[in-house]
DNA sequence: CGTTTACTTGACACAGTGTAAAGTTGACAT
DNA sequence: ATGTCAACTTTACACTGTGTCAAGTAAACG
């Protein structure tokens, strides 16, 4: 089995990956380097910036895990209250499988554009899921009537947000079946008109 | 009027106080110093790491705005649900004004064990703060009946994070008004039990 | 055989924090 | 007036982590 033409790219996103999912907080050029097997200047070979070599990362999990796909399958649902359901399943699931990432990408912010840009873009997205699931709920007649569609939105994805997750995941210590559960209760809750 | 025997060390606090305010997010010791009008070492001279000198501008700014009072005050509310109402107004009318500080608090988490534990410190006050107004709700039978009070706490603490008036205020565009009453709705509607 | 490609090694610039040492300045005590 | 102490200054440097640069190696390929 021959080497690929950039087996060494794909490496480096596996260990960062890795890296970045198994906790240690400190990822740096170094660890990763030392973890695929080259040198700390090898990686600069192949990705300008660390900024870049966590976004491309991200893009690299992203498509490894299928997400647009599965953050589409929400919109199959027959009913805004499904569609809700099934999306808050879906991203709820989704973030412990990125969180380490989401974690370092985040603390990027602050110093680089480009990771910051990246971060907004992925949050973003999720922002669409909820605003389509909150439009189907509103096409429903189903929006609590005290809500328009704009702040239903803010306030699910609000309350999707990885921050949240980790607050009730890690520091509260609830299950992900806990945490999923409550949050749809809560979504429900506050945004369904009552029957 | 003669200096105090510790001018400088107040000058100091309140220079970084209106740094971290200010939102300059870069709030390096050469650019306190520079505005206190000290060399950066000497700053050193007062507080022996950044992170100290950060948390003990909290504790100054805690004492000047009076917290513990105003946290309090929610205490002396006649029903669960007014202590609810009065502590989310209370902790959420708080947030705007440390908003620069809890910025820069949280961005050291990761690099000084002690700010962390200061943070953390923060938080499990804001927590208490949520633990007193469910148990008021729970003595007055008005809490969920689905929800233990372990369980409500720790939503209504998540609800009630700074990150999440971060999301709404700033990046939504919420004004604090807007954000104080949807705040206060969503937690009536997930924690209250129906008449 | 020479060239290209992927990598290595080693050195260095830069930012920001923190340390160390020697010098200045003003207040205060005797 | 003189000495001493405290608060501060200036200069210099160590450390960490990112990113740059240049020269060298080694295998693959035509």
């Amino acid at each position: 089995m021959s080497r690929d033409l950039s087996d060494t790219r794909a490496r480096i996103l596996n260990c960062t990956w890795n890296l970045l999912e198994s906790g240690d907080k400190k990822v740096r050029m170094t660890d990763i380097a030392k973890v695929v097997g080259i040198s700390r200047q090898a990686l600069y070979l192949h990705f300008p910036t660390r900024a870049e070599l966590l976004i491309a990362t991200t893009r690299h999990i992203d498509s490894v895990k299928n997400v647009d796909a599965r953050m589409a399958e929400s919109k199959a649902a027959t009913s805004g209250r499904e569609q809700l359901l099934s999306f808050i399943s879906a991203w709820g699931g989704y973030i412990p499988e990125i969180h380490g990432m989401s974690v370092a990408l985040r603390n990027m912010r602050d110093s680089d554009t480009e990771a910051a840009a990246a971060w907004d873009d992925r949050m973003q997205a999720v922002r669409r899921g909820c605003a389509a699931a909150v439009g189907a709920l509103a096409a429903d007649k189903m929006l609590r009537p005290d809500l328009n569609e704009e702040v239903a939105t803010d306030l699910l994805w609000t309350a999707l947000s990885v921050e949240n997750w980790e607050r009730l995941v890690r520091d509260c210590g609830w299950s992900q079946k806990d945490y999923a559960s409550q949050i749809k209760r809560l979504a429900e809750t506050a945004l369904l008109a009552k029957e």
